[in-house]
DNA sequence: ATAATATATACTCAATTTGACTATATATAC
DNA sequence: GTATATATAGTCAAATTGAGTATATATTAT
């Protein structure tokens, strides 16, 4: 028996890195016009059926759809993940049709050209606060989000440790560090533990009062969690940051859209030797003009270091001290 | 407009390792019965199509189609891609209807208990064989994929560098070393260039009169690749080891499963300086017994490591010298 | 019983990589 | 000319890795 009323969607998680932060490609109207109020409609991904008859593969089927929502002309993309699960969108409560959202990952250089049709750049930060520890750690997290996951770990007597250590793992809570690549178990545990609007909105938990980070439309913040934590995960072993960069860049051009993208400072010095010494950048011979101090070398992708070098990336040198 | 006519399939990679070879389960019923005679009817993942009204979840539909072909309660999983090209499958030739295919991973472990219901284990290099390097090269790759591959560079001019590029950097062509994790990329190269016999079957390039390895139903050869390029990558920073070996267990055990999995022999003393001193196991006291040597000690999982370690992994200490 | 063989485990040592700095150079702003 | 901002070179100890050697404790063959 073949199944009854499946749609397929396709979602994309457009990312740049524009004056020092990452930003995601927002749209207001679209599928979800009908749902909402246009006043109050919730920010959304850009998002299309795939139509089966009309696309030849999914990601020429999301390709097609960003450009007439958006105008952008798409690069780099990759698949992020299928979410299938009941109730994720409200069009299926009407019938008992299902939508299963494909998510994708896109990165676009910074002032790529497209008519702005309804669509606007979020910082994601925006989204995930807790995620920026560039200017130390979040204020919010002792504020607001400890004392709560420490009310919903106690809530449940019997699944207490379980709880703890999840939330120990997530937001290093005891000894451990802070792991930038978490994105999505963070956003999963406060998901769970009704700190994030959408999950009081799914009545999973309403026990919780506060909520932390600006909504998304469905669970397309689960989406942005997701786009983010591959981001931060890949561009150590894959040459992805250069797909947000000009051409040519100087140094700290790249050190800053890797602090972005990450969330934490880095140690100059030894980001700079990381780079080089691995020759995954060479100098153009041009400099930099535009600086204020010394001007810096201009620098370009070296294309040969994915064939010479296994995990060609960036790596991520902390700085401990501010 | 609602697409029409779309079915979601969904596809188990369920790997183990016994006796010394990673190991997928295959059936031969089942959904594609109908599409050649018993005989020869070819090997196929466990396979069921997505019901919106049955499944909650898409990861609760797999297992519990798993669970009726194979007699096998899942453990481990996790979602590895989806795969939407037309044409994959031939169902959607009749009709105009189209077959996405959601790919997952399972682990399970040596001597699951399952009733044996047409399923049956192969080794995973009967499919990839130039994927097993622990005996020493390959001599298939020298003998021939290489001469075949470099007949497909030179077959189109125009694309020639951008072929030889590719090939250098899936198969370690010039003076790199071989990528074990590239797994995936070496078999999309050997699909393009006509040498898997699906893509004769899917009329991609007739070329090439050689292929090899052993075929699978559908798509299912790309998406074993898939499973176990993933495997190869994650191994290194999430303790995935453990879900294909018993409680416990001996170092040599856990070194030749992930020499197994990754395809390459491993420095045994390296390799079990960096288990040990990372911490991420932990002697159990007991002694193993039907050992032929020295008696070795008995290990197990030190689930404290995820909390201590960002990346709770085993790391591959490569064996040069045989 | 003893030798050969197989495996386990401890230990060494040089080379490389990393983390955390210091020092110096070359711009612009005031 | 001084303060300030940035770039870039270099240092040095600690930690990690790669490639071994050495020794211990079993079983199997003779």
């Amino acid at each position: 028996m073949a199944a009854l009323d499946i749609n397929i969607g396709l979602n994309a998680v457009i990312m740049a890195v524009t004056e020092g932060a990452p930003r995601v490609l927002t749209v207001h109207k679209g599928i979800l016009s009908e749902y909402a109020p246009a006043e109050d409609r919730p920010t959304a991904l850009p998002f299309g059926p795939f139509e089966p008859n009309r696309h030849r593969t999914l990601e020429l089927g999301l390709r097609e759809w960003v450009e007439e929502q958006t105008g952008l002309s798409l690069g780099y993309v990759e698949q992020l993940y299928t979410f299938g699960d009941r109730n994720r969108d409200p069009r299926e409560r009407a019938d008992g049709s299902r939508v299963v959202s494909i998510g994708y990952l896109a990165l676009v250089r910074e002032n790529s050209p497209f008519r702005t049709k309804d669509a606007e750049w979020v910082n994601c930060y925006d989204f995930l606060p807790w995620e920026d520890w560039r200017k130390g750690r979040p204020p919010l997290l002792d504020q607001f989000i400890f004392p709560a996951l420490d009310r919903w770990i106690v809530a449940e007597p019997e699944e207490q440790i379980q709880r703890a250590e999840r939330a120990s793992i997530a937001f290093a809570t005891t000894d451990s560090r802070w792991d930038v690549e978490r994105v999505l178990d963070r956003y999963e545990l406060l998901y769970e533990a009704g700190l994030v609007v959408e999950a009081k909105r799914d009545a999973v938990l309403k026990k919780n009062e506060v909520s932390v980070g600006r909504s998304f439309a469905l669970d397309h913040r689960r989406m942005l969690a997701t786009a983010l934590a591959r981001v931060r995960g890949k561009i150590k072993y894959r040459p992805l940051v250069f797909e947000l960069l000009a051409p040519t860049f100087t140094l700290l051009k790249l050190q800053n859209v890797v602090e972005a993208l990450s969330g934490v400072g880095l140690h100059k010095q030894n980001f700079r030797r990381l780079v080089t010494n691995n020759r995954l950048v060479e100098q153009t011979g041009n400099m930099d003009t535009e600086s204020r101090g010394r001007p810096a070398a201009l620098f370009q992708f070296r294309r040969d270091a994915v064939r010479e070098r296994s995990q060609p990336g960036v790596g991520l040198p902390v700085r401990q001290s501010p």
